[in-house]
DNA sequence: CATGAATGAGAGTTCATTCAT
DNA sequence: TATGAATGAACTCTCATTCAT
């Protein structure tokens, strides 16, 4: 699908070196977070790193191709937590009540990340897209097998996964991203959500 | 709600600086949809509205302000769009049909509007927020009704109208934005959607 | 010939435009007179210039661009002043001396031009070829007309004409650039210079 | 005349630190030959010549002793294969006739050193001085020994001198470095350069 | 002798904005 | 209202050189 994608780094062959890239991502992600890609200076994600202006370029050929390797980093990290928090769990609304808080709970607790990754979009399309097919894909799995499975019905596919993702995603941005005191609480938006992907809207039918 | 906004344009007073108020927006719309806000150049758009660089003072305080102006106008023609494919129509789902339809069609035909108006939550979030909040208000209104009028479950609210949005927005990046053919077809995309929000995605209990 | 060659310069549109624009010119050849290209630099030229550093590009797109139409400029400069050294001269033989003679004295008051020309070979290769081709053009056109009239040989053609220029600048690289007093004078010089292309070096055969 | 020309070389003790230097010039020679001085980097030669980049100072003090060494050893190749191309000759005219051809070859088959060399006059004039005034020096020597031996006039000097290798030089730089074939051949180049040297231009005077 | 990470001065270039005409 | 020349702060990126290992 997405097999092209290339992450151009020089990778350190020493462990200072890889000491000194770790520490230019993570002062990128903070600057990046706050100021947005376009105000972002290299010379201040340097300072913050603690490093010389010209050492960025021993590592990243340019700033846009440190946020594409940012990107790509934090596009794991993301999908890491999910996958932690819906471990071991069998029942298949379980699994995307979970999915919804932990995504609710780790936006919140990271709104930088969701920022830089959606900034994405303006800054590197490929990579972007990279990000959300990938986060698609892997739902679209998790609501096939449950239709397998004969949880939810058998002819769900790609349309229901992106649904899924924009409902979530929304709800990150509305509730977790905007609000700065999680009310409704987490699990009040999760258990609602869980119940439109259980039923629907209709009201139920009589008897 | 967000009644704070304020929106900083001088006014023409005659028809001729009208004219040329109209010029620059449209350009800033072809300048802005192709090279996204960072990179359009406020000396590009002029040249595109084919006036002089000083011009765009008379009429702008600044860019930042021509592109606020702008999604606000943007924003109107969304929401006039989404109107006018609804009008008329009673029956709850198949308003949300038709909503879903327009959009996907809307974004389609218009993709620079599309990216125009998401790259606002990095160049003016307020408006962003301004934007996504009326139409989701717009969304739950039209849930309540049919909620009031036993068509939907009676105790939809806020949660429910950005998940829906969210749905919306996402099918609509990935089936008409990033899709040059429209495949699926938009009415079988509707089509999956309308499902989803009816019954949801669990398996029709036996009987 | 060289037909295509291209001067990317943004002609000004008004007197006062046009006056900066000489007087980037003109300090661009004295700062690459004794700088050199590399060592030269746009804010150096501004300064020189008197103006800001962004009015600079309001001019040329780019160092190299200015550099390739102060070379355009010069050259003919260089022409203009060969032609007016032989202009009313008939006589093949005394038209190259004076040729010379104002090669001699041209590179000798304005050793930076001289400079800044030659250093064009490695920076904008076509512009010195153009440079060099145009000039051994016109001697060739000299030589042939002589031959005509039948004081020169009649066969003489490209090749002749440029070992003549060869002889000319490297006479003047010794005797006018690298030389600070004018010794031997340079008429000496066009005198013997002329000789050999009078009768070459062979010995005087008896009688 | 040229006698304190000084090179700075740390002479390798060692026949790996001799390989090492020889590979060091040789990557120079391709990078300042392709790139010209200053956009040839002294990364990208250690790259080219296999070595890490602080290796290169084991050799050299700075990229200008590199540039100034290797000047120097070009230099010396293209007066050897002068001396080769002319050795066992006696007739000053056929010398000189060889001498030409000798140049032309070697500057096709190695335009790069012809490029190295002349970019001197901007790098390191002085070297550049010395190769020049070296040559030139061989030359008159040549003259003198014809004038004295009655081939020639007796009374040619420097400036002759300089005359005949600006002639060379410009032949080289119109028809083996610009020209990518061999036409016209340099037999006939060189015989029309003899022909002027031998007779001048003048058109031969009756009986 | 060899390595390669680190340095930082310095360069070219862009562009929103101002303002005299 | 329209023009377009002028401004200068700010930015990204390069690369010769150093030095600890």
């Amino acid at each position: 699908m997405q097999e092209k994608l290339r992450i151009d780094v020089r990778e350190p062959r020493t462990s200072r070196g890889r000491k000194t890239m770790r520490k230019l991502l993570d002062a990128a992600t903070r600057e990046f977070g706050e100021r947005g890609f376009h105000d972002a200076s290299v010379s201040s994600i340097t300072a913050r790193a603690g490093v010389a202006l010209g050492t960025f370029y021993t590592y990243f050929d340019s700033k846009d191709a440190l946020f594409r390797a940012l990107i790509f980093d934090l596009s794991q990290q993301v999908r890491s937590d999910a996958s932690a928090a819906i471990a071991g769990e069998d029942d298949p609304l379980a699994i995307e009540r979970r999915a919804l808080m932990a995504f609710l709970r780790f936006a919140s607790a990271h709104k930088e990340i969701y920022r830089i990754i959606d900034e994405a979009e303006f800054v590197d399309p490929e990579i972007y897209r990279y990000h959300y097919t990938t986060v698609a894909s892997r739902i679209m799995t998790r609501l096939q097998s449950a239709g397998q499975a004969g949880a939810f019905r058998g002819d769900v596919g790609e349309i229901e996964a992106w649904a899924l993702m924009g409902m979530n995603v929304f709800l990150g941005l509305r509730f977790a991203i905007w609000q700065e005191d999680a009310d409704p609480p987490f699990q009040d938006i999760a258990e609602i959500a869980n119940r439109l992907i259980e039923r629907g809207l209709a009201a139920p039918t009589g008897s």
